[in-house]
DNA sequence: CACTATTTAATTGCATGCAATTAATATACC
DNA sequence: GGTATATTAATTGCATGCAATTAAATAGTG
């Protein structure tokens, strides 16, 4: 009872390629790979080193503040903030509502901010990115998270 | 010592908004998100689905070519296949050199390609997706996987 | 004030991912 | 044939992520 037409649309429709949560999913995937050798060297992974991005523009802040910028629950940060404040790079306070948890940076935490400053363009460089693409990627997908 | 105009670049650039990894991450985190509930009840996994749709479009191949056709390796699909074996909707099967592993479908899993064919349409409801936003991303993350 | 609901971080359990290593098999080369 | 090399899956160890639950504290309400 398959209409053709339909059945065609569906096919490709399935295809591994046509899939754009696979193209994401790779794409996110082989870029955070590209940051690991670059980030080593600071004893830093691609998700500590989104948090110490987050907390140089921004820090002093509840640990759900600092979640809702990076996209990541207390499961996934409560672990990683106490190993990043095990390195010294941070300090988690609780405030005077108990109940919140705030985090800012050590001087050690504030001059590795320095120190990596090199990393975005290495990072261009490594992983061979084309600045106009990227900055169309970008901006498509900006658009994309406001509305997912 | 600073030049002021460089300084300006840098501290730009490490904004966490600004970085392309940061905007795949979280792209890619948020639809595979989306697409759990629509795959739970078939008691699949993201990372179980896409394999499944790199199988229906071709199977019985190896476990390296599966691999290289979903950017995984052999420490994340073996344990993986062996779950979607454990569900019936698969064989894993040494070929005639032994350090092979065929994998290919049962009929289990050849008819759950029909009952899922819903999914795509249902995901880009669910995700909200513009539909021209999509094509436009797909077609620049496909660009850059092909150059990264 | 007493009681309930809400908020926040932490914990637990499960499913990835990947680098590095291992084990088994096959190939290349002499 | 015999040995060194290469290939393939599997295993191990580490670092996420997230859903669900828990525990503590606070806010809201009568």
């Amino acid at each position: 009872m398959n209409k053709p037409e339909e059945f065609e649309i569906t096919e490709e429709a399935l295809k591994l390629d046509h899939q754009l949560c696979f193209a994401l999913y790779v794409s996110s995937k082989e870029i955070i790979k590209k940051y690991k050798p670059l980030l080593e060297p600071y004893g830093l992974t691609y998700t500590g080193y989104i948090a110490l991005l987050a907390l140089w523009e921004e820090d002093d802040v509840t640990v759900k503040d600092l979640g809702e910028r990076l996209y990541l629950d207390s499961g996934t940060l409560t672990p990683l903030l106490k190993k990043l404040e095990a390195l010294g790079l941070l300090d988690r306070k609780r405030g005077s509502d108990e109940r919140n948890v705030f985090i800012s940076l050590t001087e050690k935490g504030k001059t590795l901010k320095k120190e990596t400053l090199h990393i975005p363009r290495d990072l261009i460089c490594s992983a061979n990115i084309d600045l106009e693409n990227a900055r169309q990627l970008r901006a498509l997908l900006h658009q994309f998270m406001k509305k997912i």
